[in-house]
DNA sequence: CTTCTAACA
DNA sequence: TGTTAGGA
């Protein structure tokens, strides 16, 4: 657990240190205006594109000086973040919606939906559509009726319209879920740790966001409000910060279940010892 | 000479 | 996205 920790916060410094450099160059140049032209040679866009992204809506609008357009390095950086996002695959769209939903306030729920609304390299889990009749099947007819409210209340299934199919949100799982039953654990069981789980996953998601929050911000000095223009870059940091945070909550998850497996067998052992004893005493 | 818009490829 | 035309 620790060492998990450990690990997670020098990366996050890491993190913190790189956006310190970022600062710095820009510090340099703090308020430095630039012209179209300028900003297209420092950045590597073309003039042509930075006002195709105006129109997009993913770059705010120069401040106009005659018919001059101005722009300051809040417009150099959001558009370093722009190119950035488009190498990585995402389109334009994607970025604009990302960028809206980061306008509106911080909401892990944002991020979530834009995340595997359109870039799903993550979750390689396509929702399977199947017929209720079905997924009692897969289950040996072993659904208990109260658990079926319970399922779609986590959203591990979703009812199509025609009330006659559900759309299973994550087939592993699912499958995952009809092994154990097929041993005889309680279906209705399961979603009780499913539900306990996710209370816990989202917590610690929660505390990821809250401590990349405040490096970036320390970086800021005051330790006050998110500036509006850096929300961008947190971010993106949350965005890389995924696949750590995935890692990590496995890592967790495995030494958690070696523990609690050598837990049980150890007491199974002391009983069976007891029982030998008795025996021979008897 | 730079910047902007619109339009077409 | 690149290019071009025409105007401020």
């Amino acid at each position: 657990m620790q060492d998990t920790k450990n690990a997670m916060l020098n990366l996050m410094a890491q993190f913190g240190n790189k956006m310190k450099d970022d600062d710095k160059e820009n510090l340099q140049q703090d308020d430095r205006e630039y012209s179209i032209d300028e900003l297209a040679r420092v950045t590597g866009i073309t003039s042509r594109n930075i006002r195709a992204y105006q129109e997009k809506g993913v770059l705010p609008p120069p401040q106009l000086r005659g018919r001059k357009g101005i722009y300051s390095n809040a417009h150099y950086s959001r558009l370093r973040l722009i190119s950035d996002l488009l190498e990585r695959g995402y389109t334009l769209s994607t970025i604009s919606d990302l960028l809206n939903a980061l306008e509106e306030g911080m909401d892990l729920r944002a991020f979530v939906g834009v995340e595997s609304a359109l870039t799903s390299p993550w979750t390689d889990e396509t929702p399977v559509l199947m017929s209720i009749k079905e997924l009692f099947e897969m289950f040996d007819n072993k659904i208990e009726e109260e658990s079926i409210g319970k399922a779609l209340e986590l959203d591990l299934v979703r009812l199509e319209d025609d009330l006659e199919h559900v759309q299973v949100q994550s087939m592993r799982t699912m499958k995952a879920g009809a092994e154990l039953v097929a041993t005889g654990i309680p279906f209705n069981d399961l979603l009780d740790i499913i539900r306990m789980l996710r209370g816990n996953v989202e917590r610690v998601a929660g505390e990821l966001v809250k401590l990349v929050s405040t490096h970036v911000l320390s970086d800021y000095e005051g330790d006050s409000l998110p500036p509006s223009e850096d929300l961008p870059k947190i971010a993106d940091l949350i965005w890389r910060l995924r696949p750590l945070a995935e890692m990590a909550v496995h890592a967790e998850l495995a030494r958690a279940m070696e523990k609690a497996a050598n837990h049980f067998l150890g007491d199974r052992l002391e009983a069976i010892i007891q029982h030998m004893e008795e025996d021979k005493s008897s």
